[in-house]
DNA sequence: ATGCCTATAAACATGG
DNA sequence: TCCATGTTTATAGGCA
C-alpha cells in the first residue's frame, strides 16, 4: 500500500527533535524586573544584555554539553582557538563541565564554524546556538563598548578643546565633537532599538499606561548605513588613530588618546585594545551604573566578559591579569574578534529587517507613529512601542510566509559568513516530518517578504513552519479557480518547498490525510476528477471550538484585549524573521536564534505565551498564524480587525499562511463574543 | 491529568 | 495487479 515508502527512505528520524524544547527548560535565567525606567536605559540595558547572555550560554551549554562528548570522541579537533588555554581554573562558580563547549562557541572561527559544519562534527543546531550566542554576547558587548568609548571620546574631546584651548584647532575639533555627537547618537539609537526589540520581544515589560518610553526620543531607526559605518569602525579600530581622523573616525578603541587624558590611564595595563574601555567614562552621563569602579565592557559581575570565557576573578586587577594573559591579541583573539564583528553585523541586519517590518506593518495599519515614515530602513522604534500601545491589535504584520531568515538566495552581507556557513542547504540532513513544532510561538509569521520567504523555502530544504492544513489550503486558495486535485497539491507543495521534494510517501500521506480529516477541505467531483476546495467557514470554526471550551481562550481574549498581543505579535513576527532564518537552515527543529528566543520567551512567560499562543489552533504546529488571531479578535478597535486582516490577505500575494487569522477572528469573535 | 491538535504510519477501500 | 486517490484508525508528542 505504500507507493511510495520505498521511494524516499525516511530518514529523517527523530533526530530532529526539538532542541528548542531541551533549551528551553535550561535556558532560564533570572529575569530582570522589568525596566520601565526610562532614565536608566543604561542600566536596563546592561542587565538585559547580562540575561540574554546568560541565557543563550545556557542553552548553548546544555545542548553543547551533550554533543561535547560526542565531538570530542569523534573528533578531538582543536582549530586554532577551539578551546581556551585556560580552561580549568576559572569557573569557580559555573563549574560547568563544559568549559570546552562554551568556549568553543566562541572561539569558533567562520571557517572553523564551516568545518564544523561540514563534518558535522556540530549538529547544525548547536551551530546555531553557537551562533545565536555569539550574536547576543557580540552585540551588547559591541553595543556597549561603543557607548561607552564614544561617551569617552567626546568627553576627551571636549576637554581637548578646554585645556588644549588651540584655537587653530578649534573648528577641526568641534566638527569632530559634532562627529562624535553623532556617533554616540547612533549607539545610542542602536542601545535602545536593541533595547527595544528586547522590550518588544517580552524580555522587557511594557506597561501597558506607559506607553511612552524614554527610548522614543533617541530612536530613530538607525540606518544600514550607519550601521555599517559603525562597523567599520569598530573593525578599524586599530588601525585608525582617533587623532588623525575628523569626523567619523572618532572611535579608536585600540589606542584612544590615553596620553591626552592622564586621568583615563588607570587600566593602561589592560590589553591594548581595550583600555579605552577602562578609561571609560570619567565624568560620562549616562551609563556606568554597573561595573561601578572597574568598569570594563569585559568585566562584569566579577566575570570575564570575553566570548567563550567565564573566568571569574575576586577583583578587578587579577581579571586584569586574565586577560592580558588569555585574551593578548593573538590569533584566536583576532579570530574571535572578527566572529563576533559578524555576528554583530549579522544582528545589525536583522535589525533592520525588524525595522522595515515594523515599518511596514505601520504603513499597513495606517498607524500614524511619531515617525518618519515609510521608508524600509528607517524604522523607529518608537513606533514600536507606540504600536504596542496603541494598536496592539493589528500589530500583526500582514502574513505571508514566513520570514526568511538569511535567504539563501539572497546573502545578508559579504561578512554574514556565519549566516551563510549555517545555510539550510548544509543543514537539511535532519530533514524530517515536521512532527516537533517547536513552539508554534516561534513559527511565525509571516512577513511581509513573501517572496523572501517563497524563495528561500522553495531552495531551502528546511521544513516550512505550517501545518499541512494551512498549506494545503494557502494552495488550494492561491489557485485561480481555488481548487485543485490532489496531484495539483502536491505539485503546489513540491514546487513551494524544496522541503517537500523529500520523503514524498511520507508528505504525500499526510496531505491526503489531512484533506480527508478536516472538515473545512470539501472534495468536489469535477468534471475532469475530484478537486479539492477550501470551506473557509470550516476552516475557521475549527479554531473557535477548541478555543471556546478551554479556559486558554479566556486568557487568549484577554490578554490580546490588552497589549499582549501586539506585543506577542511583534515578538513573534520578530522571533519568526530571526528564528526562522536560523531555524530554517538548521533543520526545522534548530535552535538557533531560537534558543534566545526561547530564552526571552520564557523570560516572558506568560504574557507572551497567552496572548500569542492561541492555544491549540493555530498552535496547531508552527502556523504563525495565532498571533494574527490575536491580534485580530481583539476588540480594540474595529479598524483593526477588520483592516489589518483584510489587507494582510489581499496585500500579500501569499496571505495563504496568514490565512490563519481569518478563522480567529471568526472564532474569537463567535465564542468569546 | 486531560483533552485537543498535529504529524505519522498504515490498513483498507475504490476506481481506472 | 498496480497505482492514485481517499478514508479511517492508531499512535505519539506538544501544549494549555
Amino acid at each position: 500500500m505504500m507507493q511510495e515508502s520505498g521511494t524516499e527512505a525516511t530518514s529523517n528520524g527523530p533526530a530532529n527533535q526539538n532542541g528548542a524544547a531541551n533549551v528551553e527548560g535550561g535556558a532560564r535565567d533570572a529575569r530582570p524586573r522589568s525596566v520601565t525606567t526610562p532614565s536608566a536605559l543604561d542600566i536596563a540595558a546592561a542587565d538585559l544584555i547580562h540575561l540574554q547572555q546568560h541565557q543563550a550560554l545556557q542553552v548553548a551549554r546544555q545542548i553543547l554539553l551533550q554533543q561535547q562528548q560526542q565531538q570530542q570522541q569523534l573528533q578531538p579537533q582543536q582549530g586554532t582557538g577551539l578551546k581556551s588555554p585556560k580552561g580549568s581554573e576559572k569557573q569557580p562558580s559555573l563549574q560547568v563541565p563544559v568549559s570546552v563547549a562554551m568556549m568553543t562557541p566562541q572561539v569558533i572561527t567562520p571557517q572553523r564554524m564551516q568545518q564544523i559544519l561540514q563534518q558535522q562534527v556540530l549538529s547544525p543546531q548547536q551551530l546555531q546556538v553557537l551562533l545565536q550566542q555569539q550574536q547576543a554576547l557580540m552585540l551588547q558587548q559591541q553595543l556597549q563598548e561603543f557607548y561607552k568609548k564614544q561617551q569617552e571620546q567626546l568627553h576627551l574631546q571636549l576637554l581637548q578643546q578646554q585645556h588644549v584651548g588651540a584655537q587653530s584647532k578649534e573648528q577641526q575639533q568641534q566638527a569632530q565633537r559634532l562627529a562624535f555627537q553623532q556617533q554616540l547618537m547612533q549607539v545610542q539609537q542602536l542601545q535602545q532599538q536593541h533595547l527595544l526589540n528586547l522590550q518588544r520581544q517580552g524580555l522587557l515589560t511594557i506597561q501597558p499606561g506607559q506607553t511612552t518610553l524614554p527610548l522614543h526620543s533617541l530612536t530613530q531607526g538607525m540606518i544600514p548605513a550607519e550601521l555599517q559605518q559603525l562597523w567599520k569602525e569598530v573593525t578599524n579600530v586599530k588601525e585608525e588613530n582617533s587623532s588623525s581622523n575628523n569626523s567619523h573616525r572618532g572611535l579608536d578603541l585600540s589606542s584612544p588618546q590615553p596620553p591626552k587624558n592622564p586621568l583615563l590611564n588607570q587600566h593602561a595595563s589592560t590589553n591594548g585594545q581595550y583600555m579605552s574601555h577602562s578609561l571609560k567614562r570619567e565624568g560620562s552621563t549616562l551609563d556606568d551604573h554597573h561595573h561601578s569602579h572597574h568598569s570594563h565592557p569585559l568585566y562584569g559581575h566579577g566575570v570575564c566578559k570575553w566570548p567563550g570565557c567565564e573566568a571569574v576573578f575576586e577583583d578587578f586587577q587579577s581579571f586584569l591579569k586574565h586577560l592580558n594573559n588569555e585574551h593578548a591579541l593573538d590569533d584566536r583573539s583576532t579570530a574571535q574578534c572578527r566572529v563576533q564583528m559578524q555576528v554583530v553585523q549579522q544582528l545589525e541586519l536583522q535589525l533592520a529587517k525588524d525595522k522595515e517590518r515594523l515599518q511596514a506593518m505601520m504603513t499597513h495599519l495606517h498607524v500614524k507613529s511619531t515617525e518618519p515614515k515609510p521608508t524600509p530602513q528607517p524604522l523607529n522604534l518608537v513606533s514600536n512601542v507606540t504600536l504596542s500601545k496603541t494598536a496592539p491589535p493589528e500589530a500583526s504584520p500582514p502574513l505571508s510566509l514566513p520570514q526568511t531568515p538569511t535567504t539563501p538566495t539572497a546573502p545578508l552581507t559579504p561578512l554574514s559568513q556565519a549566516y551563510s556557513v549555517i545555510t539550510p542547504n548544509s543543514l537539511h540532513h535532519s530533514v524530517g516530518p515536521m512532527r516537533r513544532r517547536y513552539s508554534d510561538k516561534y513559527n511565525m509569521p509571516i512577513s511581509p517578504d513573501i517572496v523572501q520567504n517563497k524563495e528561500f523555502y522553495m531552495n531551502a530544504e528546511v521544513r516550512p513552519p505550517f501545518t499541512y492544513a494551512s498549506l494545503i489550503r494557502q494552495a488550494i486558495l492561491e489557485s485561480p479557480e481555488k481548487q485543485l486535485t490532489l496531484n495539483e497539491i502536491y505539485n503546489w507543495f513540491t514546487r513551494m518547498f524544496a522541503y517537500f521534494r523529500r520523503n514524498a510517501a511520507t508528505w504525500k500521506n499526510a496531505v491526503r490525510h489531512n484533506l480527508s480529516l478536516h472538515k473545512c477541505f470539501v472534495r468536489v467531483e469535477n468534471v475532469k476528477g475530484a478537486v479539492w476546495t477550501v470551506d473557509e467557514l470550516e476552516f475557521q470554526k475549527r479554531r473557535p471550538q477548541k478555543i471556546s471550551g478551554s479556559p486558554a481562550l479566556v486568557k487568549n481574549i484577554q490578554t490580546s484585549l490588552g497589549y499582549g498581543p501586539a506585543l506577542s505579535a511583534a515578538f513573534q513576527a520578530s522571533m519568526a524573521e530571526n528564528n526562522i532564518p536560523l531555524y530554517t537552515t538548521a533543520s526545522i527543529g534548530s535552535p538557533t536564534l531560537n534558543s534566545l528566543a526561547n530564552a526571552i520567551r520564557e523570560e516572558m512567560n506568560g504574557a507572551m505565551d497567552h496572548g500569542n499562543s492561541n492555544g491549540s489552533d493555530s498552535s496547531p504546529g508552527r502556523s504563525p498564524l495565532p498571533a494574527m488571531h490575536h491580534i485580530k479578535e481583539e476588540p480594540l478597535d474595529p479598524e483593526d480587525h477588520e483592516g489589518p486582516l483584510s489587507l494582510v490577505m489581499t496585500a500579500n500575494h501569499s496571505p495563504d499562511f496568514g490565512h490563519h487569522r481569518d478563522y480567529d477572528d471568526d472564532q474569537g469573535h463567535d465564542d468569546m463574543l
